[in-house]
RNA sequence: GCCGGGAUGGCGAAAUGGUAGACGCAGAAGACUUAAAAUCUUCAAGCCUUACAGGCUAUACGGGUUCGAUUCCCGUUCCCGGCACCA
């Protein structure tokens, strides 16, 4: 298909067509036609999601956003623009497609939105939901808009609330006085996922310790269920590693020594390692500062430097606990434990490197083989025994860092000369033998704080009993009069009074102390039932609270006895594709699946997992290479770029930028390729279309371009299916005239990428709409081979010609027509043929010696 | 430090053992135009030589396997993301 430059490249000879009857027509309206689209869409619904057991079931679903006040950015439309084209290309190819849209509009984000400016976050949050809403559909996505959700709507959140009821039954909610990260700038706790560095994820404020009542989820209890679960998900290997990592398992033993006599404790100090055959290298023990037994531990004689060293740590913030770098410091409370393995008095110290929440927050200092331990006995001259070695000899030099791999034991008593693993096993039973230990699993997953002082979230549903100060005072009413709430009797709301509704207040400011905005709303925190009073819990869920079951509301949204019907469920679970940004690695995909599996537990859900499959869409980047931010000026508008180039144009582009999980820079100029393939297909139409059949060359194209995008798209490999899709728009420009079926072919294949265009060009070929509901077309594999190919002649590994021949031709004939060409003889002639390779179709290849 | 992902023209990228740079951006030349924009056509990795043609070098760097490596293996450097005193 070569170009003839003398064929007239503008049909008709003259002026692009763009002069008919009317006057001057624009090349491609795109803003009009876009309009006239989506409002079609709207109104027929044909991406409406319905059970039907005939077409296989796909769940799509996109993570869907905060509605903040800054609007949509690009990052968006690139995870919804892929899924997307994969739902419309599913439709197309007969699946019945699940793909909806809501709203994480509850949490901290909405709130310091509303508090900056001032209005209540009821009109802020309505107000936002509308603009994302129209961004979002200005972008043309096939979503079943019947089934929008918002996390703030009261018959949304009384599911929320009903599943921590589930979860308060089941005694996985429950009340602890803990220190917490208390952020004052945002008057609020925060989770220990949301503290970096010592400051608030949002907002980058200080976050200090405070112990308050607060609100825990026990997640550790399933921590090995969402550990093995891992395994079974189509999940990216980084994210699975960095939940693995999370939760931290790690096995090893937990281990008694006795404390010296004289200090009057009974009992023994137990700590948690996981190199128990590193025992008899024990040389001093470390409890943290939180220890509960460090008071009593300490001499006399320690206790006021004992008692320093506390203060000062509890006073640092886990900020400067967190550097690993920093120099050890700690100190003696006079007091010995013995190593029980070998009778060993080794001195008690408390030092700030171990970790009060962590195994039994005391631990067995083997300096020889840890890092940590090493760098702390060098600080304080503590003596440094190896008790292993690679060899099993001992060494001849000293050591100058801790040796932490496998080996074999040495100075280990009977147990010297044993492997790592080997000796973990004898120690493990010789412990529990004597009843001086057993085998113990431990984790760094910690339960989940999960009560924010706020006043935009889910109300918890839990209520207290309030009793007067003066039980002899008539006329008792807690809204006036001192009393005591008793917050260690939580009781549950009933289900059948839920929702549980948020007051509406103007007085939603935190107040930078502990106390909530709710605790003011004195008429909705008070109520008497059976003349006696109550008070509701004033703190509200976390951010993430709405966002861990709504996969599970899309399914049934409207339903007002159930989260979904069971036969909702039953159908639609569990989602088979899941696109997001990485950053909810460890957050929100792993409180998901917590609540997933409690839900799973309690019956609700079948499936042991919610998201089968999960992808990460790269991050777009700013033209400069940097992560946009307003800082940096980079940050590229949406409804710009829409407003310049359209949807369509826009939605190729973030395809087209690359594969959909590589982070790539946006450029400005890049939308121009795919605004002027919009263009170009749309100035295909300008061209006669016949009802003839196409050549060869253009049938054997056709059916190489279905099998392209096709398998691209059913890859989630959309840059090159849009490539491939180019390609053949480059030789369709080429032809005076479009056979019919070749360009009807075409535009169903553009369809889910450019749904706009190809549905104005299906109904301009004269057919009714919705190209949408049109099959998606096949392929002939034997059509997609060429008859003739270019075959590659190599001699010793370099290229000396390209050879076409038949496809078939045997190899005598190809080795004998590539020793013709003059290249491939100059470098044969003369030599002696050694071997000669053939990979039929694609390479001939001699291997000569000279 | 540990875990995960990367490194290919001026730029985004393609090719997963077989012609490196498809497709696009930016660029150059030409056509159309009074002109510009838009559109269309052609060219285009680098270097050497050159009329044509050809040669050499190239996928971060160094090795290896192979007739043949961007692709597989070993080592190194750099970049991005995550975790980071969890005993």
């Amino acid at each position: 298909m070569t170009a003839d430059p003398n064929a007239p490249q503008i049909p008709n000879g003259q002026d692009d067509g763009d002069v008919d009857g009317e006057g001057r027509r624009d090349r491609y309206d795109f803003a009009r036609i876009e309009a006239r689209w989506q409002a079609w869409w709207l109104e027929h619904k044909p991406f409406r999601a319905d059970i039907d057991p005939s077409k296989k079931k796909v769940y799509v679903l996109d993570m869907f956003p905060y509605p903040s006040g800054a609007g949509l950015h690009v990052g968006h439309p690139e995870g919804y623009t892929a899924t997307d084209i994969y739902c419309r290309f599913l439709r197309s190819r007969g699946c019945s497609v699940l793909h909806p849209m809501g709203w994480d509009a509850f949490g901290l984000p909405a709130e310091q939105y509303a508090i900056q400016t001032g209005t209540h976050p009821t009109v802020t949050t309505a107000r936002n939901v509308d603009n994302f809403r129209r961004q979002i559909r200005s972008l043309g996505f096939s979503y079943d808009w019947d089934r929008e959700v918002d996390t703030t709507d009261p018959g949304y959140y009384k599911w929320t609330q009903w599943i921590f009821l589930k979860l308060f039954e089941r005694g996985l909610a429950y009340q602890s006085e803990i220190p917490v990260n208390w952020c004052p700038a945002l008057g609020t706790v925060l989770a220990n996922e949301e503290v970096i560095d010592g400051k608030s994820e949002r907002g980058g404020h200080p976050v200090e310790r405070r112990p308050m009542r607060q609100w825990m989820l026990k997640i550790t209890a399933y921590a090995d269920e969402l550990l093995s679960g891992i395994d079974d998900l189509d999940w990216p290997e980084g994210i699975q590693a960095m939940q693995r990592n999370w939760i931290g398992r790690s096995e090893g033993a937990e281990v008694d020594f006795e404390i010296e006599a004289g200090s009057g404790i009974d009992g023994k100090l137990r700590v948690y390692t996981t190199r128990p055959d590193t025992l008899f290298g024990a040389t001093y023990m470390v409890v943290a500062p939180e220890h509960a037994l460090l008071d009593r531990l300490c001499t006399d004689a320690q206790r006021e430097a004992v008692q320093t060293y506390v203060e000062g740590a509890r006073r640092r913030s886990d900020r400067d606990r967190q550097d690993a770098n920093k120099e050890k410091t700690g100190v003696f409370t006079g007091r010995n434990a013995i190593n029980p393995v070998n009778g060993k008095a080794i001195p008690i110290w408390t030092a700030d490197y171990v970790l009060g929440g962590y195994g039994t927050g005391a631990i067995m200092a083997v300096p020889a083989h840890d890092e940590r331990d090493f760098a702390f006995a060098k600080t304080f001259g503590l003596p440094i025994v190896a008790v292993l070695s690679a060899d099993g000899q001992p060494a001849t030099t000293p050591q100058t860092e801790a040796t932490t791999e496998d080996g074999f034991a040495i100075n280990s008593g009977e147990f010297s000369g044993l492997a790592t693993p080997e000796f973990k096993k004898r120690i493990t039973s010789w412990l529990l033998e004597r009843g001086l230990g057993q085998a113990r699993v431990n984790y760094k997953l910690r339960d989940w704080v999960f009560s924010r002082q706020r006043y935009w979230g889910e109300p918890i549903p839990i209520t207290y009993a309030v009793s007067p100060v003066d039980a002899s005072a008539a006329d008792f009413d807690p809204k006036r009069d001192p009393h005591v709430v008793h917050y260690e009797t939580p009781i549950p709301v009933d289900a059948s009074e839920l929702p549980l509704v948020l007051p509406d207040t103007a007085d939603f400011q935190p107040t930078g102390d502990a106390e909530p905005p709710l605790a003011r709303c004195l008429d909705w925190r008070f109520f008497r039932k059976d003349g006696r009073w109550f008070a509701r819990e004033t703190n509200t869920m976390p951010q993430w609270a709405g966002s861990c079951w709504y996969y599970l509301r899309y399914l049934d949204p409207h339903n007002d006895q159930a989260p979904a019907s069971k036969e909702a469920i039953a159908h639609w679970l569990p989602v088979d594709l899941y696109v997001g940004g990485a950053e909810h690695a460890v957050l929100h995909l792993l409180y998901a699946r917590f609540w997933h599996k409690v839900l799973y537990d309690c019956g609700v859900v079948t499936t042991p997992e919610p998201f089968k499959r999960l992808i990460n869409q790269g991050m777009i980047l700013g033209e400069d290479g940097e992560k946009m931010s307003k800082s940096r000026g980079n940050v590229i508008n949406p409804d710009s770029i829409l407003a310049a180039h359209g949807a369509d144009a826009f939605r190729l582009y973030e395809m087209f930028m690359g594969p959909l999980e590589q982070v790539k820079p946006w450029q400005s100029n890049g939308i121009q390729g795919t605004k002027r393939f919009i263009t170009r297909v749309w100035g295909l139409f300008d061209k006669p279309i016949v009802d003839t059949a196409a050549d060869a060359a253009l049938e054997r194209g056709m059916h190489k371009l279905v099998k392209k995008v096709t398998e691209d798209t059913d890859g989630l490999r959309f840059n090159t299916a849009i490539a491939a899709m180019m390609g053949m728009l480059n030789d369709l420009s080429r032809m005076e005239a479009l056979p019919r079926k070749a360009i009807e072919t075409f535009v169903i294949l553009v369809a889910p990428y450019a749904p706009h265009l190809a549905e104005e060009l299906w109904e301009r070929l004269g057919h009714a709409p919705s190209v949408s509901q049109v099959p998606w077309p096949t392929f002939d594999p034997a059509l997609c081979i060429d008859d003739t190919v270019e075959l590659p002649v190599q001699v010793n590994g370099k290229l000396r010609a390209k050879l076409v021949v038949p496809r078939d031709a045997d190899r005598e004939t190809l080795e004998a027509l590539a020793l013709q060409n003059e290249s491939v003889k100059r470098y044969t002639e003369g030599q002696q043929i050694l071997k000669v390779i053939l990979v039929p179709g694609r390479m001939l290849s001699f291997v000569v010696k000279g």
